[in-house]
DNA sequence: ACCCAAATATACGTAAACGTATGGTCATGG
DNA sequence: CCATGACCATACGTTTACGTATATTTGGGT
C-alpha cells in the first residue's frame, strides 16, 4: 500500500469531519473508527493531532491559493469571471467545501496558525478578485474595495440560513451578484 | 444572595467564553474556575450543561431581536439609520459582541437548535433593514435584497482577517458603505 | 440567637480522548 | 522464500470533563 496515499486518506477524512463538525470534533479514534482501522496507524503517519491539523491548513493553504489563480486567469472577460466565482460561492453546488471554508474561519478565530493561513489566502484572493475589477476600469482603491465586498458577501451569505423569506432565495442572490458586478 | 443573578453570571461568563473559543470550549469546570468556586453550584442552577446552552441561546435570541428593533425605530432618516447600523458591525466598538455573533453561527452549523435560533433572528433582522431599504423609494424583492446583501456584508466582513493591505482598512469599509447605501 | 433556603465544597464514579509501547500482519523485492 | 519496511491491533497509563451524592457554609428573616 501506498504511503503517500494512505497519510492522504487520513487527511481527507479530518477534512470531512472538520466540515461537519468544527475542528474540535477531529478525534484520533474518530478518524480511525471511520476509515475501520484503529488508530494505531494513525501515529505512524503523524507525529500528533497537532502535526495533522497543521498538514490540513498547509494543504489548504496552497489549494485555495493554486485555485483561485486558475478562477481568475480569464482577464479579459473580467466581468463573466466575477460572476462565474460568485456562482461558485452561491450557488452551494460544493457545500464540503463552502462548509470547510466556513470551519476554517471559525478556527481561525481561536487558534493563531489556523489564523494565520486564512490570513495569506485572502491577501492572495483579494489580489486577484480586485485585479479583474480593476479591469472593470476601476480605481486600485475602489477595485479593492469591491473584492473586499465581494468576498465579504460571499462568506457572509453562506453564513445567513435563508430558508425562511418567502421570496426565492436565487432570485435575492442574482439580485446581488447584479448589484455587486455591474456590467 | 441572589439566584436570579447569580445564574445570570454563569450565562455571562459563558458568553465571554463563547466569544474566545467557541462552544466547544464551555466547560462548566472551566466556568467555575474563573468564577472562583467550584462546580457544586453550577449545578444547583442549572440541570447540566446542555440547559445552559440553550438558555444562552434563548437570551441570545430575545436580547437580539429587542436589540434590532431598537436600532431600526428611526424610519424617517432611513439611510442615517442603516450607516449607523453598519458601522456598529465594521467599527468593531464592540469585539466581543461580534465574536459572539461569530461563534453563535458556527454553533449554528453543527447544531439545529442553535440553527434554530439563528434562523429566527436573521429572519427579524432582514424583515427589520429591507423596511427600511423599502423607505429609500426601493421594491420589496430589491429592499429584501439590499438587505440580504446588507447583512452578507456585515458578518462577511468580520470573518476577513484584513490586516494585511497596504490600504486602509476603514477606507475600504467607507468605500463599501457608500457602495451599498447610495444617498 | 436560630433556622431555612440558597449556594457551594468535596468526593466519587464513569467515559472519552490523547499518546506510548509493543507485538502482529502483510506485501514486495532481493 | 523470507526479510524488511509499512501499516495496524492491542493494551496501558493519564488527563479532562461530565454528572451525582452528600456534607457544608452563609445570609436574611423572625
Amino acid at each position: 500500500m501506498n504511503v503517500k496515499l494512505s497519510r492522504e486518506q487520513w487527511i481527507n477524512e479530518a477534512f470531512t469531519v472538520l466540515a461537519e463538525g468544527g475542528v474540535d470534533s477531529i478525534k484520533i479514534e474518530g478518524l480511525a473508527k471511520r476509515l475501520r482501522v484503529t488508530k494505531g496507524g494513525f501515529y505512524w503517519h503523524f507525529r500528533n493531532r497537532d502535526e495533522l491539523l497543521q498538514n490540513m491548513l498547509e494543504q489548504w493553504r496552497l489549494r485555495r491559493i493554486e485555485i483561485i489563480h486558475e478562477q481568475t486567469r480569464d482577464e479579459e472577460h473580467a466581468a463573466d469571471t466575477l460572476k462565474y466565482l460568485i456562482r461558485l460561492y452561491t450557488d452551494n453546488a460544493n457545500p464540503r467545501g463552502n462548509a470547510i471554508e466556513l470551519a476554517v474561519r471559525a478556527w481561525a478565530r481561536i487558534d493563531a496558525q489556523a489564523a494565520g493561513t486564512v490570513q495569506s489566502v485572502d491577501e492572495e484572493r483579494l489580489k486577484c478578485v480586485s485585479g479583474l475589477f480593476e479591469k472593470l476600469k476601476l480605481s486600485a482603491e475602489e477595485a479593492y474595495s469591491r473584492a473586499y465586498l465581494f468576498y465579504a458577501f460571499v462568506f457572509g451569505q453562506s453564513l445567513l440560513n435563508d430558508q425562511s423569506c418567502s421570496l426565492d432565495p436565487k432570485k435575492i442572490k442574482q439580485h446581488c451578484t447584479r448589484f455587486l458586478i455591474e456590467d
